[in-house]
DNA sequence: TCCCGATGTTAGCGAGCACTCACCGACATG
DNA sequence: CATGTCGGTGAGTGCTCGCTAACATCGGGA
């Protein structure tokens, strides 16, 4: 808790050097416990996970997941921090990568679109529970989702210069919007398209309402 | 809880007939909860609110909440009833008095984005509460829910008949997710455009993710 | 006017849960 | 091989919170 800005980066610092055998397994378990507390996070919610919850899901139990977790929120904000990470830094490679605007936006929505299919339950955490975070934690995870919007606005103004920074910053948060309905609606067990044609839909309806 | 049918409908009929001084200051503190518990969960989070803070809320400490509903998860039943409930009727009324198609999904767009503008805590609520409510209030408003969706279905299979239903029930889910991303990115205190060219732009984009 | 039922209060119960503590076995390092 | 550290456990601990109980007050129909 507090800042968790020392916290995260030990950690992190901590994942990339595994030289040892219980480095590995320790690296290890503390992705699992991510990875299993996004899925039950965003089927339950925050508080309706219990640590025991958390622990069960990848074979521990309890009190194990203060070896890997100062506490409960700490695990929400390393899924948080890690998800407005990741893509943040996708924007950004994909805008290097980009020779004109258009193809910018283009690949900026793919990119979207391909996070928000394989990461379903982080999106759900992170439209939902942001506010369950501490100041420290709420703060910079919201500080690097306004930088990844900005990377969309800037985009977007270079293609519609005609148009006010304020109505595109809104239309890219209505965008946001409908491309982190997919996970929402998968979770209803209604029958829906194959996972390819939902990619070009989403795409489609994403481009049209952004430059319409 | 348990159906909650003959409860919501009890409640509602003595709502209509408040010919007493008593009974009319019972529906308007009923009211006054609904009104509070939809903010305070769209703040907080259903479990971040208590049954104290529901009374307070409206002026009154803690237990007397009772008098009025049979339990916290009364409550948020029924304000997602009522949401849902008021989805559909609206829904209803609006293809009632549509002529064509093209007015209809015009209809449909212009009333959902008036809802979600002057209800936005309850669509917060709404989207995000759901799984919280016990397997026979939520079967009922997944049941209204599934209605008013049907409608939207049904008036873009007549304006694009070549479509699968498939893919249009997916385009309709998303174009919620556009519309309900509103009150979501109204909580961010950014700066936005004023209230009126928001529905107009809400609606283009909607529009035009739509029928892309 | 009298009395019943409805609406409110405060006090308290019981369950659930985040988190701590004392301890243990195993791995890695000198 | 000895030893310190580390990841794990089971047993608590204290707090929060939904809900109930017992009692006060008062509006309104007889």
């Amino acid at each position: 808790m507090a800042s968790t800005l020392d916290e995260a980066d030990a950690a992190a610092i901590a994942d990339l050097s595994p030289r040892t055998e219980r480095g590995r397994l320790k690296a290890d378990r503390r992705a699992a416990i991510l990875r299993a507390a996004a899925t039950l996070f965003a089927e339950r919610g925050y508080a309706g996970v219990t640590i025991e919850d958390l622990g069960a899901a990848v074979g521990v139990s309890g009190p194990a997941v203060y070896r890997h977790f100062p506490g409960k929120a700490a695990v929400l904000a390393a899924i948080l921090q890690g998800a407005s990470r990741t893509l943040l830094d996708g924007a950004e490679q994909v805008l290097d990568s980009s020779p004109d605007p258009d193809h910018a936006l283009r690949s900026l929505i793919r990119f979207h679109v391909d996070f928000a299919l394989a990461e379903a339950d982080v999106i759900i955490v992170q439209d939902r529970e942001l506010e369950q975070l501490d100041r420290g934690a709420r703060h910079e995870v919201r500080s690097l989702q306004r930088r990844y919007v900005e990377h969309w606005v800037n985009t977007l103004s270079r293609l519609r210069p005609d148009r006010a920074e304020t109505e595109l910053r809104f239309r890219a948060h209505a965008a946001f919007g409908l491309l982190n309905s997919t996970p929402h609606s998968a979770r209803i067990p209604g029958r829906r398209p194959a996972d390819g044609t939902i990619r070009g839909i989403l795409e489609e309806m994403t481009w049209a309402s952004l430059m319409s």
